[in-house]
DNA sequence: CTATTAGCCTACTGTGTCAATAGGTAAATA
DNA sequence: TATTTACCTATTGACACAGTAGGCTAATAG
């Protein structure tokens, strides 16, 4: 299940998309058009600066902008760095400790062919293909 | 992610196939077999008498039987009696207050298609499949 | 009929993440 | 220099997961 962290990074980036400009724009204003507690946002916002998504200035006038071109991003990546996991079960899980009855697992693959397909669909799919 | 609620039910099922026989299998056989707790696995095996994915017969000589051959359970009913949700948003839940930017929401098809994409990818795989 | 076997039911515990709130610090710009 | 804004740390309540514990009920073999 995708949760609100992920679907508000979302969001933050299709918004900064959607105002297409060269000024930053506060979190606030955001919070405030997206109807989500600023606080909140900030520890959300907070995930995409140190992934390089979204780049934060400070002071009067600051705010946040797009690194990139909306097409440059994949939802995948969004994704990638909000959510605690995008694997389907435990044992696929990066750093995962080696499953004993991993040879003998039937349904392994299975769970493998899951997490392609879950792949390739949001890493097909750009900023740009939500506008 | 799937739980091992999920994952211990196809376990179950699968392990009932694989013996093949008429005799109904006590579920600490199974549990042994499978090495999981019995006590846990009581817990989950109840769920798909619920759904009359298997069916229970008490007293000594007991166990559990299958009900429908293996090629007549997909994948998808199983997780679906065992898993909390299914879906990848809280907004397309079963039962889910509207959302009220439903009508402007730009991601909403996107995880429609994913769900669809989900059933579609479990919904095929049979524990035939999986022997 | 009785003892055994096995399913069935209720309650509880610890852990972890989610979702959100609160308050404060640091830094950059007008 | 004052203001605005980003940035950091800590805490809370709720909920599901994963598993444990103990006892009750019902069916069958002998």
């Amino acid at each position: 299940m995708i949760s609100t962290k992920g679907r508000y990074a979302i969001r933050l980036i299709l918004d900064l998309a959607e105002q297409n400009t060269d000024a930053p724009i506060p979190l606030e204003t955001i919070a405030a058009r997206q109807d989500i507690s600023k606080k909140y946002l900030e520890s959300i916002v907070k995930l995409l600066v140190t992934g390089k998504l979204v780049k934060g200035i400070g002071g009067k006038g600051g705010g946040y902008l797009l690194t990139r071109k909306p097409q440059d991003y994949s939802v995948l990546e969004i994704l990638q760095l909000t959510e605690e996991s995008l694997t389907s079960v435990a044992c696929l899980e990066e750093g995962a400790e080696l499953c004993p009855h991993r040879e003998k697992c039937r349904t392994l693959s299975m769970w493998k062919g899951y997490d392609d397909l879950t792949r390739d669909y949001f890493g097909k799919i750009t900023i740009q293909d939500l506008l």
